[in-house]
DNA sequence: GTAAACCCTACTAAATTGATAGGATTAATA
DNA sequence: TATTAATCCTATCAATTTAGTAGGGTTTAC
């Protein structure tokens, strides 16, 4: 399942991207369109700040902005900053790779090599999306 | 992530898969081959039973056993069992669909498009893919 | 009739999720 | 310079889920 807290990056970018010009949207404005819990929201922003995918103001008409123009946010680095790995095991993942405690052999390993295959079918669709599809009307 | 309830009745079902004989497999021997606590493993082929996968013959020499050929049982199927729905999201759920609280209008939802995606993306494998792949050495 | 197997229900500890609380810091502007 | 509006940061918490344990009950082969 989806966690919320990437449910709600997820419109947060798209509201921020969509708002389009060069003024910084505050917390409060997109928690209050998209229904989301302000300070729950903020810690969100928070987290995508410190990815390097957006970019913030503090003080009066402070806010967050997008760091790279939509088209060049791709759903690959956003969903892995908001959700984790992509892989849905850990012996799997390109970035988060960890060895599991029982599989002697991962190559023999019949659940390593369906994960493989999950795993590519969805770095394929996250690598040909951005911020820029979402964004979309 | 993928559970460990799934990880485990996946390398059971191959396991059993693998053992070809007409003969049911015990659930200790599958415990103790792939390094599965046997209790948690027991309720695991006791859900596969139940949704028709598995059968079980009780008593002494009993054990579990496949109700059809390794070729014909679909990873569909038994991820939906194992895991529960295949979408990230219930408002993009063939199986268990359900509105979001929040989006107004589904098909302007950023989240639910790029879902779908994901979701088409993830059934092509797992349609794809039966018992019988699972097994191959 | 007894041992070996599945069957069933209930419980529990740990981790994760989805928040909330409360204030510290920074910047615009009156 | 004081006020206000915003982000920033840390801590806490309740609910849920996960991964497993406990303790038998039931069925069948021999």
């Amino acid at each position: 399942m989806l966690s919320k807290k990437t449910k709600y990056g997820l419109k947060a970018l798209t509201f921020i991207a969509r708002s389009g010009e060069d003024v910084p949207v505050q917390v409060s404005v997109i928690a209050k369109s998209e229904q989301i819990p302000q300070k729950f929201l903020e810690s969100i922003l928070l987290t995508l700040r410190k990815a390097g995918i957006l970019g913030s103001k503090k003080g009066k008409h402070g806010g967050y902005y997008l760091r790279s123009e939509p088209s060049e946010i791709k759903m690959t680095d956003v969903m892995r900053v908001l959700e984790g790995p992509i892989a849905m095991v850990p012996c799997v993942s390109l970035n988060y790779y960890e060895k599991c405690d029982d599989c002697p052999d991962e190559h023999k390993c019949s659940v390593h090599r369906l994960m493989i295959e999950v795993r590519d079918s969805t770095l394929k669709v996250f690598r040909n999306t951005t911020l820029a599809d979402l964004s979309k009307v």
